[in-house]
DNA sequence: CTTTCGTCCTGACTGC
DNA sequence: TGCAGTCAGGACGAAA
């Protein structure tokens, strides 16, 4: 489930293996995964040269020579390896990308619920997939006061809201979660009667979580030299996402983290700390 | 306008 | 062992 650190550790590993490279060969295996891809795009692709990797929300802006850019995002199962082209090609490897350097990036999603798309450069505020995204997490247009006139007038669930991309970019089910334990408000709460306070302890909370992932994920960057060359997933230990029924860190409250679903999703919380 | 809900997709898991 | 059923969820578009 790549969120916006999963996302980011993606980034910086294929910027290790792309950047400044040449695509020689640019394979679309099926011609669509969520959507289908863009006209011509193995003919843009083949032969451009790759500058620098930027993150948007969930999604990742690989830059093409001087008038493109690719965007990518990986949906719910989509995984990125870069290997040699001595490896097999998996089954749901859908688009696979041959460098000058004889590096194999490939792109698997068995569910399909991944993206690709090519924007000129230039373009990308007007991309109907960018345009209406909030401001990123970890950066300044981010604090108490934008969220709690985000939140304000609203009748939905503070969970549903800030899932809502248009509120704050890269936020998934999971972080949300763990970031509303750690600010220590209900999921439940109403987005309208977060006010200012309460809205400082969730970009806290926002922040701090993100913070710690994306450096988890450097960590395991560092060795992804592995057999399998998969960028940008880890390992890590949820306060309460997953975690149904046990007690949750730090509490001792008898009926442990509980699971109500919002939305059509899992929402996992204790409703000891969360008020 | 806001909010909710169904849809897409397949692998992992559960229960009979 | 096999098979049907359920769940997981990001983002979009339709419906309320």
């Amino acid at each position: 489930m790549p969120e916006l650190p999963e996302v980011e550790t993606v980034r910086r590993g294929l910027a290790l293996k792309m950047s400044g490279r040449c695509i020689t060969r640019a394979e679309l295996r099926r011609p669509d995964l969520r959507r289908p891809f863009p006209p011509a795009l193995a003919a843009r692709l083949d032969g451009a040269r790759i500058g620098a990797l930027r993150r948007r929300g969930k999604y990742i802006l690989i830059e093409l020579d001087a008038d493109g850019v690719l965007l990518l995002h990986l949906g719910m199962s989509g995984r990125v390896t870069a290997g040699s082209a001595a490896l097999p090609d998996a089954v749901h490897d859908h688009v696979v990308l041959r460098l000058d350097d004889g590096t194999v990036i490939r792109f698997n999603d068995p569910r399909r619920f991944g993206l690709l798309d090519y924007i000129k450069r230039g373009e990308e505020g007007q991309h109907p997939l960018l345009a209406g995204l909030g401001p990123e997490p970890l950066e300044d247009g981010f604090n108490g006061s934008y969220l709690a006139a985000s939140l304000a007038g609203r009748m939905t669930p503070v969970k549903s809201a800030l899932i809502d991309q248009r509120i704050v970019a890269g936020l998934g089910n999971i972080y949300v979660c763990e970031a509303l334990y750690r600010a220590g408000i209900s999921p439940r709460r109403l987005a309208a009667s977060i006010g200012r306070p309460r809205a400082e302890r969730l970009v806290a909370g926002i922040r701090s979580v993100l913070t710690e992932a994306i450096e988890a994920g450097g960590s395991s960057l560092r060795d992804y030299v592995q057999a399998d060359g998969e960028l940008g997933y880890f390992q890590h230990r949820w306060a309460v996402y997953g975690h149904e029924g046990e007690p949750c860190p730090g509490c001792d409250c008898g009926d442990g983290v509980r699971r109500i679903a919002q939305a059509g999703r899992s929402t996992f919380y204790c409703a000891k700390r969360q008020r």
